[in-house]
DNA sequence: CCATTTCACTACTGTGTAGCAATATAATAA
DNA sequence: TTATTATATTGCTACACAGTAGTGAAATGG
């Protein structure tokens, strides 16, 4: 990850002069590359989950997911700029919850396609031992 | 991202006893971060990218995506060991292919929703200027 | 046989960041 | 005001990894 300059709303398609087909900008790529990222820890995915049943604060998230507070804090911080997770103060405390509930959606369809690989590459470990024992 | 064990095959859900919604293990999150850490980089989305018309060899996907040989062949690995491309020798050239199409469905709704936020963005820095300018 | 092409692997460097501890800030209570 | 509780931030260390250059290996052509 080189580089993160400062980023301004930026046209996340582009119609190629040969039709039909559109192809990603460099800018759209990076976009989803940082969204990806966000997604790529399990801290984060784990707080994640923890306010996938409803609002949180950070006590209880802090609770929930046994991570250290500063830990938390600046997790949220990333999640929250990233548009995943969304913040609210009352009184004390700060709320947090899912900003666009699509993020369930992804996460579910993730889900089930690692779930079916997991599943076809534990069938290919069987038929292998399988074919040493007939050795 | 500290820490990564050697992977076995386990299970990505597990039912909680207080009934109803199931709750994802450690280990299901592990993997799922993985997974997304593999399409958090540009350089691999680039590759993905190029390989969306169709399957492509080594020298095809240098060119197209103006990456470095060493460099595009490292991340080849690293999606083929992820499952995301299938790798397959056809003399002196080795194809790669997206191995599940579902990838593309997973893209366009990262996609679509990154759009709608930037819309969303730009919306609100819109109203920003106005507020300003009738002040 | 040697040369070329295609791809993979290794070693190295620089950057980003996770986690922790300590400190700072904010909001409320006493 | 001061004290307390809840978050945020900062400084630090350690580690993961992207990119690069050089090397290795395997297939093909001459």
């Amino acid at each position: 990850m080189p580089k993160k300059p400062p980023k301004k709303p930026v046209a996340v398609q582009e119609r190629t002069e040969k039709g039909g087909i559109s192809k990603l900008t460099p800018e759209a790529l990076s976009l989803m590359a940082d969204f990806f990222k966000v997604l790529s820890e399990v801290s984060r995915l784990q707080i994640v989950c923890s306010l996938k049943a409803g609002d949180k604060n950070v006590t209880e998230i802090i609770e929930e997911t046994g991570l250290g507070q500063a830990n938390v804090s600046k997790h949220l911080k990333m999640l929250t700029q990233a548009g995943v997770v969304a913040r609210e103060q009352r009184g004390v405390c700060v709320y947090y919850r899912i900003a666009n509930p699509f993020l369930f959606e992804l996460c579910d369809l993730v889900c089930d396609a690692l779930t079916i690989q997991a599943e076809q590459h534990s069938q290919q470990l069987q038929q292998l031992s399988q074919l040493r024992q007939s050795r």
